[in-house]
DNA sequence: TCTGGGGTCCTAGGACCC
DNA sequence: TCTGGGGTCCTAGGACCC
């Protein structure tokens, strides 16, 4: 620690999954466009993946059912999730961020953390800087982003998302507090529907409210949780930007078009999963010690079952046989399943496999 | 509202070993 | 003969992220 203050950016794409759309179809401009689920004229499942801001004026958002979207918008352009065009376009973007920090942290596929602290003098400097990631995005790949500036990463992802799209926007550590006390206190990291429903039974609505409660009665409603609320709440935050480690677990889940008790077609989905489990393990040289097999019945009820292996593979038969084994508890019962998925994890690299034996 | 698919991390209980 | 304590691994579920 060399006690300079710290200056963290976050960087988040505006609208990613839509923008790289109507980048390679500029005619859908101007249009409201979803991409996500098939809406099947209403009657598809799924949900919506990401809209653009003139299906967002129908009130359409991502993660809403494709079903409701409809409702709202069925004049919308509805595009399927082209991941791996999106994945290679994420790949230019982060080669560019990555250039400006002297810590980079990817966050999904359209986000990511800069420290920037050696690079820049005071939150001036920053914002020119800032300006220029922003200038040599749109003109390299004709995307604009949202960024925020803040003294922790914390500060800097709630500012992102403060003015979009094309934002900018700055936070003085000494403004921390005052920035954060009206927002929702949903807007911090961590804080999800679960928490934010918990939270507001006891009065605590904005971030403001959160910071003026009593910590030890958080502490003991929430634990660990409630410190950790407590601090963020007050902007408080020294993680670091860091690098993303090794992948933990490789996976693939299915939703049936219909729940199904066909349980000779559900053994097939697992099957062909795991094949495709399989393939991306391979790819990356992995070894695995854990199968975990995931089903969710028709009235959304989800159980996992795994199993670690007393020995360490890479064979797509190990995996199959141990997943049809895990599944059989399952099929038993009389229940029409919604969703299938098959797991790995436990990873042992190839490498160090071949030195063990 | 009728709820995807890819991940990470945490917790709590139990097995097992010394 | 009724029962310790620490460490580590495993399992299932749940909350959260994009």
């Amino acid at each position: 620690m060399n006690g300079k203050k710290r200056i963290i950016f976050h960087v988040d794409m505006d609208h990613f999954f839509t923008a790289v759309e109507e980048r390679q179809r500029p005619e859908f401009k101007g249009n409201p466009v979803i991409v996500g689920a098939d809406p099947k004229e209403g009657k598809g499942r799924g949900v919506v993946s990401t809209c653009n801001y003139e299906a967002r004026k129908f009130g359409v958002e991502s993660g809403m059912p494709i079903s409701r979207a409809w409702k709202l918008c069925p004049e919308a352009v509805y595009l399927p999730v082209n991941y791996e065009l999106y994945k290679k376009v994420s790949r230019e973007i982060m080669g560019i961020l990555r250039k400006y920090a002297d810590k980079f942290e990817q966050w999904g596929i359209d986000e990511a953390f800069l420290d920037v602290t050696s690079r820049v003098n005071g939150c001036e400097e920053a914002e020119v800087l800032a300006h220029q990631i922003k200038m040599e995005i749109l003109e390299k790949e004709g995307l604009t982003c949202s960024v925020g500036i803040g003294p922790n990463k914390l500060v800097a992802k709630i500012a992102s998302d403060f003015q979009k799209p094309d934002g900018l926007t700055v936070v003085k550590e000494e403004d921390v507090e005052k920035f954060l006390a009206p927002l929702r206190v949903r807007k911090l990291l961590w804080v999800g529907r679960k928490t934010e429903q918990k939270l507001k039974r006891i009065g605590i609505n904005t971030i403001g409210d959160l910071a003026n409660y009593d910590p030890t009665v958080l502490t003991e409603n929430f634990g660990v949780m409630g410190t950790q609320l407590c601090l963020l709440a007050h902007g408080i935050d020294r993680s670091e930007v860091e690098e993303r480690g090794e992948v933990k677990s490789i996976s693939r889940d299915i939703t049936f078009e219909e729940d199904t008790d066909d349980f000779e077609f559900v053994l097939k989905t697992l099957d062909r999963l795991s094949e495709e489990v399989h393939k991306d393990v391979s790819k990356q040289n992995f070894c695995f010690k854990t199968v975990t097999v995931k089903v969710r019945y028709e009235n959304f009820e989800t159980h996992t079952h795994g199993k670690t292996l007393p020995f360490v593979t890479d064979r797509l038969q190990d995996l199959q046989k141990t997943v049809k084994e895990l599944v059989q508890d399952y099929l038993r019962l009389n229940r029409k399943i919604r969703l299938v998925g098959v797991r790995v994890s436990n990873f042992v690299s190839a490498e160090k496999q071949k030195r063990l034996i």
